[in-house]
DNA sequence: GTGAAAGCGCTAACAC
DNA sequence: GTGTTAGCGCTTTCAC
C-alpha cells in the first residue's frame, strides 16, 4: 500500500508534503493542521498529527518566514556583552522574547559605528521583525532612521536619540547624577570629580547616558553654586591604562578631589586600583559613588555606594513594547520611558569636615533605598 | 521608456526580479551577479549592480537559506549570560562568527533541561547550521544526540559529555583544582573546603566542570593522604541565601576549614560576605581561591588568588571549529580540546603555621603566572 | 553569457 | 472541510 516514495531521503527533514502523503491528504490540509489555521475535520487532523509525529516533522521556520514575511526574530545590537549591565539586559531580552515565541539574533559593536551599521545591515538581511539597539552614537543615526521607512520597528535601549522618534527605554541619568552629586555636596564635598571611560572626541557627541550624567553632575554643582572645575571631569577613554594615568595625575595634583562619581562600575574598578596604589583610603581620604550595581560592589572594603539602574525592567519593557508593535498591539505614538535609578547607600561616602560638624556615621549605612518606579 | 511597473510597491524591499527588470536582464542573470556565482559579462554585471544600487537592493537571506539549505546562522545555548564567564564566551562567539559571515541566535536555559530541550528545538526550526552549547546535564542528552543524525554539527563548550562524541572545548578542571588544592596543602592547609553553587541531586550527575573540580580536589587530598571530610564539600545550590546558610553553619562548627576552594566567582562572593559577617579575615583566618577571574577579584581586600580560565580562547576555538565543520574544512574525527587554567597568585592565601615555619609573605604576590597553552 | 523553468518548504486565495 | 493553485525570493540545471 505504501508507495516507495514513502522512504525518506537520506536524513533530510520531513516536509509538509511528506506528512500530507503519509496522512493521505493534500498539502493544503496538512499545512492547515501543522500551521494551526483554517478549518479541518478533527479526525483528519488527528491523522495528520499522527503522521507528523511518526515522521518527526519539524516546521521549517525559514520557509514559513519567506512565505509570510515575518520571521519571529528580533535583532539586538549592543556595544558589549562583557559589561554585567548589558549582560543582564540581554538576558532579560532573550527571556522575554522567547516567552513570546521570538528568537534573538545578537550583534555586538564594540562602540564602533561602522560595525554597528554593518550589524544592522546584516540583521535586515536576515529579515528580523524588529530591532532593539543601544546605539553607539547619538548623531550618526542615518542607518537607524532608514529603518522606520522600511517598516522595521526599532526600540532604543539605555541610550536616547531624540532625533529618531523611536520608542526609548532608558534611565533618568540626569536626575540620578544630580541626586548623587547633591548628596555628596550635602556631605560637605565641593571638589567632586566625574570620571568616565567615554572619550570626548572633539565635535563628536557623547552617548546620551554619559552626556546626561555629566549634565546632572554640572547642574548639581551649579545649583549649589560650586564652580565646575574642568580638570575634575576626566574622560579616560575605553583604555583602562589611560584612564588610570589621568586619575593618577589628577590625584597627585593640587586639584585633588575629595569625591568621585564614576559613570560606570568598570571606571570604579580603575579608581579603586589607583587609590590603592596611591595609598588613599575610601571613604576617609576620598569618597566614591558609581553607576551600576554589580554584585561585587557590596563586598569591597568598604562596600560601594552605587546608583543602581533598573536595567532588567528596562530591557523587559523594551522587548515587550517591540513585540507589541510587531503584533499590532501598540499605539502608534512613539514614547520615551525613563525609569528612575536608585541610590544605594553603602560605605564609600563620608563627610568632609571643613567646618566641625556633628559626628556622622561614615560606616556602611544599610538605609532602605527609595523605591523605584516607572515614570 | 520606463514601464509603470517600475514603481516600487509601498516600501517593500527590492527583489532580484525588480533589479533584473531595472537592468533589463533576466532574473537568472541578476541572481548570478547579486549572488556572485556563475559567469556573467562584465558589462552586464555593471548594469545589474547599478540597478541594485539605485533600488537599494538587499538580498533576502531567508529566501536564500530556504533555497540553499544553509542559513549562515549558528545557535548558541548557555545557562546564563549574567555570569561574566559566559558573557565573555558569547562575546567571543559573536565576534568570531560575524568575522566569518555568520550570525548568532542566542538562547539561555537557566540550567533547566526542559528549557534547553525547547531551545534546541526552536533553533532547529530556525535551521541553524550548527550549535554551540554548554549543556545543563551530562546525562540527559538525547536531544543533543539526535542532532548528529540530522546532520546539525554541534560543539560543546566548557562542559563535557563523553557519550556524545562531539567536538568539545573545555578547561582542564581536574588539573586546575588539583593544583590549587596541592598548593594549599603545600602552604600547610589540611582542612580545605570546597564550595559550589551546584546541587547534588540524588542520582543526578553534576555538570562535568563541577564534577571534575571536585575530583581534582579529592585527588589532591588523597595524594597528600589527607582524608576527605564530606562536611567540607558544600553544595549550596543556585540560591545564594542557601549557600550562605550552609557556609555559616560550617564556619561556626568545629569542622571549620582553614581554606576554601570556590568553584565559581559568584560562590567566592558569597563566601566573602559570610566571612565578613563572621568577622573572619582573609587570609589570616581563612584562605580562599576561586575559579574564574572577573575584574573585581583584583581589587578586593585582599585581592583574590584565582584560577583563570581561558574562556575567550575556548569560545573562539569552538566557533572556529564549528565553522570549519560547516564549510567542510574540518577533519571528520571529533576531538576534545582541553586548555590549561592558570593559577594567579594574589593575596587571599596564607600559610597555616601548625609547625613554626620560616616567615613567608602572605601579602599580594605578583608572581608571574605560568604560561597557558593549548593542549 | 544568458534565459526559461523548476524547485526549496511554506502560506493563502479560491474553488468545489 | 478539502484540494488546487499560485505565490514568497531566491538558487540552479539545462538548453540555446
Amino acid at each position: 500500500m505504501i508507495p516507495p516514495t514513502e522512504i525518506r531521503r537520506g536524513g533530510a527533514a520531513a516536509t509538509v508534503t511528506d506528512v500530507a502523503r503519509a496522512a493521505g491528504v493534500s498539502r493544503a490540509t496538512a499545512a492547515r493542521v501543522l500551521g494551526d489555521y483554517g478549518y479541518v475535520n478533527v479526525e483528519t487532523r488527528e491523522r495528520v498529527l499522527a503522521a507528523a509525529r511518526s515522521l518527526a516533522y519539524q516546521a521549517n521556520q525559514l520557509a514559513k518566514s519567506v512565505a509570510t514575511g515575518r520571521s519571529k526574530t528580533i535583532g539586538v545590537v549592543v556595544a558589549d556583552i562583557d559589561s554585567p549591565y548589558f549582560a543582564r539586559a540581554i538576558r532579560a531580552i532573550t527571556g522575554t522574547a522567547s516567552a513570546h515565541g521570538f528568537v534573538v539574533i545578537l550583534a555586538t559593536t564594540d562602540e564602533d559605528i561602522e560595525v554597528e551599521r554593518d550589524a544592522v545591515r546584516v540583521l535586515l538581511t536576515k529579515r528580523v521583525d524588529g530591532l532593539i539597539i543601544s546605539p553607539t552614537s547619538s548623531s550618526e543615526v542615518a542607518h537607524l532612521a532608514r529603518l522606520s521607512e522600511i517598516d522595521c520597528p526599532i526600540v532604543l535601549l539605555d541610550r536616547r536619540v531624540p532625533q529618531l522618534r523611536a520608542d526609548t527605554f532608558a534611565v533618568d541619568n540626569f536626575r540620578a547624577a544630580y541626586e548623587a552629586v547633591t548628596m555628596l555636596i550635602g556631605r560637605g564635598h565641593t571638589d567632586i570629580a566625574l570620571a568616565s571611560n567615554a572619550l570626548a572626541h572633539p565635535g563628536q557627541h557623547l552617548i546620551s547616558s554619559v552626556r546626561e550624567r555629566i549634565d546632572g553632575y554640572r547642574a548639581a554643582l551649579d545649583d549649589a553654586e560650586i564652580p565646575v572645575d574642568p580638570q575634575l571631569v576626566v574622560m579616560g577613554g575605553a583604555e583602562p591604562q589611560n584612564l588610570a594615568h589621568e586619575l593618577r595625575v589628577l590625584c597627585s595634583s593640587p586639584a585633588r578631589p575629595t569625591a568621585f562619581l564614576a559613570t560606570e562600575s568598570s571606571v570604579a574598578l580603575v579608581i579603586l586600583n589607583v587609590l590603592r596604589e596611591l595609598h588613599f583610603s575610601i571613604p576617609d581620604d576620598v569618597s566614591l559613588i558609581c553607576f551600576n550595581n554589580p554584585d561585587w560592589t557590596s563586598i569591597t572594603t568598604p562596600p560601594l555606594t552605587v546608583i543602581s539602574q533598573p536595567i532588567k525592567e528596562l530591557a523587559t519593557a523594551a522587548t515587550e513594547k517591540l513585540i507589541a508593535r510587531l503584533t499590532g498591539a501598540a499605539s502608534n505614538v512613539r514614547k520615551e520611558t525613563l525609569l528612575a535609578a536608585t541610590l544605594i547607600r553603602r560605605g564609600s561616602v563620608s563627610d568632609v569636615c571643613h567646618v566641625q560638624r556633628s559626628a556622622v556615621l561614615t560606616s556602611p549605612q544599610p538605609l532602605k533605598p527609595p523605591g523605584k518606579s516607572m515614570s
